[in-house]
DNA sequence: TATTGTAACTAACAATCGTTAGTTTTGTAA
DNA sequence: TTACAAAACTAACGATTGTTAGTTACAATA
């Protein structure tokens, strides 16, 4: 599919937050990547906020959503974890840039951005939450404190982006099954 | 014990960058923190890099030297294992803001600085990743891809310096024994 | 061929950046 | 009280920041 100029500008954005952050990374970085000045970014975008805020809430749309999803369809607790496990790894090979950005980055938006993005945040640590707490109900789940586990997935989940470029020849679904298995079962 | 004045701008500007991250916290605005002019911290500091090489070059030490006496001394994998992760907490716990720096604004180190954390964290991976082997060998720990696991656990360690804020009345120790237990065990 | 919209350009703006130079205040020891 | 060092100050520097205004090149359409 054809990217717009406005869709290519966030793309190389994002490469570059990626290596340095955002505020490191400036208008004429950006332009410099995309051969052109700074000042022609701003026929098709408004500003650098922009960029952060396409950047970051499009995909933190798809983390809720996906959760959203999870959680309204039924299935036991583990099988709840180990798709929404799948899910996270599936978004983050697909939108690892955006991801980075995500993670370190989320702090600079302004405004109602920065609003939505923590509620949409907040929601999707809820919604993980619960299916953990559901899953030591029922004893599927090993009663520990439910925030470490919560903390230990979670951790693992948001730091993928990082060790996918690694990834080399594991395959997706490879990696889903290790890492489901890992995360689950343990590694003894 | 009392801190030089050196080291209170480190401590103070540790807590802004872990707020925004290096490049977004200006002289001005840890001076400010310190209810001094921006000018006056160069009576202290040759420069903004030095805050952050003292801050990042210290702790990343402290892990070398950590890891590096775990695998000198002798134990099963899984001991060394679990002694790993202990010290890593230990070190999380009162060095939480310089790890926040270690962790995502290490690439703004320049010169012989930048070289020496690389080198630093590359044996600080291996050494983590040869334990690892090891268990698998002698088959303590399941056979699964040794990348996987390696990612998982670290991602998990390095990530904790976010969690320990909200980690609020939970014991230290707690934290450990549960921790370990979820990274080694699993939750089922 | 004339028109129009897209997307580039040059030039410049005010604000902020890290940093330096030179000076003054402050606390301690003789 | 005087002398000295530590640590603050004011003022300013050159560079870089995000952004705006006004203009030009070029391709597609009428």
């Amino acid at each position: 599919m054809k990217l717009t100029r406005k869709e290519e500008i966030v793309v190389v954005a994002a490469k570059l937050f990626k290596e340095k952050g955002y505020s490191a990374v400036s208008m004429r970085d950006i332009a410099q990547q995309m051969d052109i000045k700074a000042a022609s970014l701003y026929n098709h975008i408004k500003g650098k906020q922009e960029i952060l805020s396409s950047l970051v809430l499009h995909v933190a749309e798809k983390f809720t959503n996906s959760t959203q999803s999870i959680t309204s369809q039924d299935g036991t607790a583990l099988q709840r974890l180990k798709k929404l496990i799948e899910v996270h790894i599936d978004i983050t090979v697909h939108h690892a840039d955006a991801i980075a950005a995500l993670n370190n980055d989320w702090m600079h938006l302004d405004g109602q951005d920065l609003l939505d993005f923590i509620a949409m945040r907040d929601q999707y640590e809820e919604n993980f939450r619960s299916i953990i707490k559901q899953g030591i109900q029922t004893q599927q789940i090993k009663a520990k404190e439910p925030e470490v586990i919560l903390f230990s997935i979670l951790s693992t989940l948001r730091t993928l982006y990082l060790w996918n470029e690694k990834r080399g020849k594991l395959e997706v679904n490879v990696l889903k099954k290790e890492l489901v298995a890992v995360l689950i079962s343990g590694i003894v």
